[in-house]
DNA sequence: GCGGGTCGAGAACGACCGTTCTCGCAGTGC
DNA sequence: GCACTGCGAGAACGGTCGTTCTCGACCCGC
């Protein structure tokens, strides 16, 4: 508790726990205080608002999804069995003990329509994740238009997977995206 | 007021239309009533409880989708072009001024963690989606596992139109479709 | 040992929400 | 005319939430 650091650093782990898993309005500031022992004066000195506190969930977890893909995916070489592992690594991610889709989503879902910062984390998420896809295709030597394929059967799958509650649909959007790179490498 | 169904009707248009806007928890039932006309009385008396009303506006919500999308699925004669208009009618979908993605998805994140009900009705929208799917690709002699990519597609598109705020997804994911079709023609 | 500052625990506050209750009004049968 | 029933408007109730405040304990330099 003494140091700023870590306290911070419980909060964001407790409320990254508690938003995801009951969505954020669900999780009163008392539930935070109460999974982090961080006290509520703390918080309120750390993040001066519960709004400023999801933002803050939102971004560590943008970057830390984004960094555990790399990492899977960059334990293939090829730039084929990388666009596949995307896939892959979805597939370990819904299969994850309480996994409940895409926090983005969620939150958008959620507070989209009232927070226009919650918004905009989750169109940056959302285009970063584009972005990294089309890395990976171009170095492929595809065009960039099916990375825009690509994402869209990742996010379907996401989706897919939260509500059906089975990790299958990334299987599923692994045989399309196949599909669609035999069928670009081809026109190509 | 006086009929009994009437009120059940305005009562569930100005639900649907408040739910869908706003969120189900940012929407009080006082919101409900001051949309709808209808006394907080008589609103307890048609619907028990808020929860109902919500159960309520998503199993009209699946039933008015459904049908809009089979009406305009039904201009089409070959089976081809019938699932290639489950694209362009989601590219309508999203052009409509207020969309805001697909409700059961933001209900369900909303609510699945902590309604069950909510979440079966989620599930069985998309279930019902998909053998919808189902029955336009066997009519065109390809394999169901077509269906399966091109929901994961039509799922990706929505979620993605309604984050970026464009209906463009609908129109890549109708490529993706074409491919996925002519690959799958081909295998069989 | 002691004043000053810091902190945690929890009360307090104001707002809002879902739900129920009160009350006054209007219509009906007789 | 009159008791009765049903209704709408809004108050009321109990609970929760975000946020702030109080208060007592602890710790530091001196």
């Amino acid at each position: 508790m003494p140091d700023q650091e870590t306290a911070r650093e419980r909060v964001l782990e407790a409320a990254g726990e508690l938003f995801y898993a009951r969505g954020v309005q669900a999780v009163g500031m008392d539930a935070v205080r109460g999974g982090s022992g961080v006290s509520l004066k703390r918080l309120y000195q750390l993040f001066p608002s519960k709004e400023a506190l999801v933002l803050a969930y939102l971004r560590q977890r943008d970057a830390r999804w984004r960094r555990a893909l790399a990492e899977h995916v960059d334990t293939r070489a090829a730039p084929e069995e990388k666009i596949v592992a995307v896939f892959d690594w979805l597939h370990r991610w819904f299969s994850e003990p309480g996994f409940r889709g895409c926090a983005f989503v969620n939150s958008f879902g959620e507070l989209g329509a009232t927070s226009a910062e919650v918004a905009e984390e989750a169109r940056h998420h959302k285009q970063a994740f584009h972005d990294y896809l089309t890395g990976l295709v171009t170095a492929s030597g595809r065009p960039a238009a099916l990375a825009d394929q690509l994402a869209l059967l990742a996010e379907g799958a996401i989706t897919t997977a939260a509500i059906s509650g089975t990790p299958e649909p990334a299987d599923r959007a692994r045989d399309a995206a196949r599909l669609l790179m035999d069928a670009t490498a081809r026109t190509v």
